[in-house]
DNA sequence: GTGTATATCTCGGGG
DNA sequence: CCCCGAGGTATACAC
């Protein structure tokens, strides 16, 4: 990884333009060739960048960046503080856990902490505008879309909503009732369930993987 | 700016919980207190980081950095192998050009560049739910109401259809017709907005800019 | 502060 | 490659 640091001016042209005045920053380059200019504050988010792959050319006073979809960034380099390169290696990447993939194995594989006698149809059902997390039945043979959030808020109910339009035109399916499924749910969102008749229900993430840590010493 | 590189060793615990193992890696600090680690490859993102404000406390061997929301993140420092500070004052900010509010302006000048006859009646014309971002009539005195989008999604059809909800319960404006205007619009949004009976038209920032500048080269 | 809408969103998965 | 959905989304702005 290499750092610059210098008082430089940067043109970006592409999905937008933009421009950044002179001042002082960090350029960091990175082995996948990937180029961000951070200034000291902000968050982590650079001013600007460009990402791999990409051709980096050095000239005199200036690099530029061009991708293959025609975007180019331009840093004219006025005065550099320092230049510095490092040698890290690959890095292993990160472990997450909590995720709302995690969230939907779990209850894919433990449908009934929805509701009893729930049983799987499938994960990831397919309609014509996108995939209902799980779709069930209930003790009765009635179809059930879930969707699955790990924060319940009102887009996922909006979500919920088309795939129940869609799942509901299906005459081997109809009728289809909804269930919004998450850690934690808005106020608004459970508002909004409600007055569309879609069942909401609010699950333990640490319950869920105890019961998951149960069965499996059960074998 | 402070710029450390490290082999470490970091763990999230807040939203989620999460682990790096151990690698060498950059530890970006900057004066707003804000702490990003990267890894020498994988875009602009850092692997783990906290946003300011937050708590920094540095150890012998480990700092961890904490939120008024109880998340934690620790870094767990091996071998430190270089530590710099630099100063870079505040930055004069980004300048953009291109972004949803410009394309926004460009229609409300040019209707017409939408449908024939299409005459503005008001930007970002309110509702009990939000501004509408257009708010026209057609040839016929029919009121229509005109999402902007730079990147037609399937959100943005969602936004429409309830802004179209409330405006066709107002007596004077009733019927209104809802279009969807984007630089680019996506399949599923497509199929999503003629479901709703909702027209979808896709227009060239940059030919609107130019009838812009044909116009004012009128006068 | 919450809620809403935008973003050069980024990132990863599937066709 | 594009399409799609999730994100510790972050960020700005209105109420």
């Amino acid at each position: 990884m290499r750092l610059v640091i210098a008082r430089c001016t940067v043109d970006y042209d592409g999905r937008l333009t933009a421009h950044l005045p002179s001042a002082i920053r960090l350029l960091m380059v990175k082995a996948d060739g990937c180029v961000a200019i951070h200034a000291d504050g902000g968050a982590y988010k650079p001013l600007n960048w460009m990402n791999a792959p990409n051709r980096l050319t050095e000239h005199d006073d200036h690099w530029t960046v061009s991708n293959k979809k025609g975007e180019t960034l331009t840093i004219t380099l006025e005065e550099v503080l320092s230049d510095s390169d490092f040698e890290m290696g690959v890095d292993p990447g990160l472990q997450k856990d909590g995720v709302e993939a995690h969230l939907q194995e779990l209850l894919a594989a433990n449908p009934e902490s929805i509701a009893d006698g729930l049983r799987l149809v499938r994960r990831e059902y397919p309609t014509d505008i996108g995939p209902v997390d799980l779709l069930c039945r209930d003790a009765e043979g009635i179809a059930v879309a879930i969707e699955v959030k790990r924060r319940g808020e009102i887009d996922g109910v909006e979500q919920l909503t088309r795939y129940l339009d869609f799942l509901n035109r299906d005459p081997m399916l109809r009728p289809v009732r909804g269930v919004f499924v998450a850690q934690e749910i808005k106020p608004q969102a459970k508002v909004l369930a409600t007055d569309r008749d879609i069942d909401w229900v609010v699950v333990d993430y640490n319950e869920l993987r105890g019961i998951e840590t149960d069965e499996l010493k059960l074998f």
